[in-house]
DNA sequence: GCAGTGCGTGAAATCGATTTCAACAGACAT
DNA sequence: ATGTCTGTTGAAATCGATTTCACGCACTGC
């Protein structure tokens, strides 16, 4: 391992000298040009732990997510490696798995390798805590999720807009009782996926002159992971007036269901389903799947942007960015055959 | 950010004490409790960054996958982040996009953070420079694909043993004209599932006394993609005969396949396919999939095993570990329905 | 010719932990 | 009383880079 000290010898120059030459400091072409050369020659890379040491910042961000295995973060996280790399920022990602303990452990790692900033797609609205972080002066960006209270930077999906316009996708298609699978109660995500459902449902109502509000059994919560879905869509077909279609608020929770109307052998299009966020490949078999598109890689990019403006200091306010989500229709025929 | 000589300072102890109290050095019982009190109180965290660079290694481990959005890797790597985290090691998560270049950088980026080993899921088998790590004394194990050349320890999955269970089932479904869409030529798990595919084919024409090899059109080669999987099967069944049955090297060229016999409206139990690897919920949507079962996870939490052997100073000779693959059949009816 | 300015340079301090080394205290044997 | 041994302790060196500071030199303007 060559250091800076060995390039500076055989140089004829001070390590002071060497590292102006890497690091933008002011030295004659002509050292310069020899600092280079003999750095080359010995195969000289900076220690980056004697760096992070003294710069008492580490060029790594860590991004702390609570699935690594849903493709909705493995893509945002692609968006946060692409827009890293060009800053030369490199990407450490950690794996809660919904567990805030594990994520509690991340949070400690982050501080204690000094990384230059984080960002977090939270594993809970209330118990996820931020401030250990931004207490400290670190840069952090709650991405997807944003844990209550946290005075940070975020960036958000727009759910409630898009819960509005798949429940107005599966009504305009003439499916008339329209459930929805939820996601864990207290999810800001899941909620405000559940308002979009609600407000189309009550405002069609009204229109219908029928008022009032729409059934509270047609709504089940889930646990955003796949025997959730399942277990939520055979409840709901055991229903004595089951639903005709359903609005399912996250891809894995539609996989379950997918399977759960499979079992009950209730296919579409005389069942209408819709998901909330891509179930990946599931096009290619299912092409009947409508699916509200989750702007998933540029939810990390920008996040990425965003935390890379403030590393390099900008103290602007603190903003939040929402990016919209869009409907992706896939059915051949629409809509219910018989009714 | 409380340091370990401001806890020394309350303490009424030196550094030097407080870091052994931390690290089992021998500590008076009653100075080794004031002293972790008061480094409670504090909220003190050993700096990982300064501990790295005395150490001469962080405890940090590197991971390497050609591909983040492929589940095989992501389950994979949580069975690295599971072993690891037994022993406090975290896990740098480095995507390549099968791009020897960027592979190479993340390989420096090991080398100059000190890592304290690496696992590489090698993005070439020619053109992969493992020597560089290895050559410095770091550990590292390769997984899933060996580098040509390298001396490291390696975890490998039975891929010769995996093709020849996928076609002998095929065969016994009763499928005859069974066709092969390869990964790349030079990819070393392609070419050993392709040699499993052609001796039991050679074997088959034996038995039934026809000699010969396995028609050479039958075999296509993808880029483990989605898309080549599918330009493969459209050229497969644009043949003057097209096969009756497909062996597909891996799971997103799976996914490209299905597509494509989507189109052509051809679709199993007519056409049989298996994938080697697991195509994600695609069961659930179409279970009549076979699937040659890899062992990702614990392909990952072997290799960490290994690992963190070698971190703690064995010195075994190198050790090549093979893991089985399972076929998980899952067809309703089996086999072509007429003949 | 002299003060003032600016640039390039190297010596040395610095980041925060670990670890070596020497010193010291106390127990015990000679 | 002296020597030996064991077990604790703190001062100081160390890891490898960055950065401050002061110095020397060359110019500029008056």
């Amino acid at each position: 391992m060559t250091t800076i000290s060995d390039v500076a010898r055989a140089a004829g120059v001070s390590p002071a000298t060497v590292s102006r030459v890497f690091n933008g400091g002011r030295v004659t072409a002509e050292r310069a040009e020899r600092v280079r050369r003999t750095a080359a020659e010995l195969g000289f890379a900076p220690n980056r732990v004697a760096r992070s040491l003294r710069k008492q910042r580490a060029s790594v961000i860590g991004l702390i997510i609570p699935d690594i295995e849903n493709p909705f973060f493995t893509s945002l996280a692609r968006g946060v490696e692409d827009a890293a790399q060009e800053t030369n920022l490199s990407v450490v990602l950690c794996n809660t798995d919904e567990d805030v303990d594990k994520e509690r452990r991340y949070l400690e790692i982050a501080a204690a390798e000094q990384m230059a900033g984080v960002i977090v797609a939270a594993a809970s609205r209330n118990r996820t805590d931020l401030s250990l972080l931004a207490g400290r002066g670190m840069p952090v960006v709650a991405v997807d999720r944003r844990p209550r209270g946290a005075s940070v930077d975020a960036v958000m999906v727009d759910n409630q807009h898009g819960g509005e316009e798949a429940t107005a996708h599966l009504l305009a298609s003439g499916y008339r009782r329209i459930a929805c699978i939820a996601g864990p109660e207290g999810a800001s995500t899941s909620e405000e996926r559940l308002a979009g459902y609600r407000a189309v449902l009550r405002d069609q109502l009204r229109e219908a002159g029928e008022g009032g509000e729409p059934s509270p059994e047609y709504v089940r919560h889930g646990d955003f992971r796949v025997e959730g879905g399942r277990a939520a869509m055979t409840e709901l077909l055991a229903l004595p007036e089951p639903p005709d279609a359903v609005f399912v608020a996250n891809n894995l929770m539609t996989v379950g269901a997918l399977a759960a109307l499979r079992e009950a052998a209730v296919e579409p299009p005389d069942f209408g389903v819709l998901s909330f966020g891509d179930v990946p490949w599931a096009s290619l078999v299912r092409p009947s799947l409508t699916t509200v598109q989750l702007p998933s890689y540029d939810l990390g990019w920008t996040a990425a942007g965003l935390l890379q403006d403030r590393i390099a200091g900008t103290d602007r306010s603190l903003q939040t960015v929402v990016l919209r989500t869009a409907l992706q229709v896939r059915e051949s025929t629409s809509g219910p055959v018989t009714r």
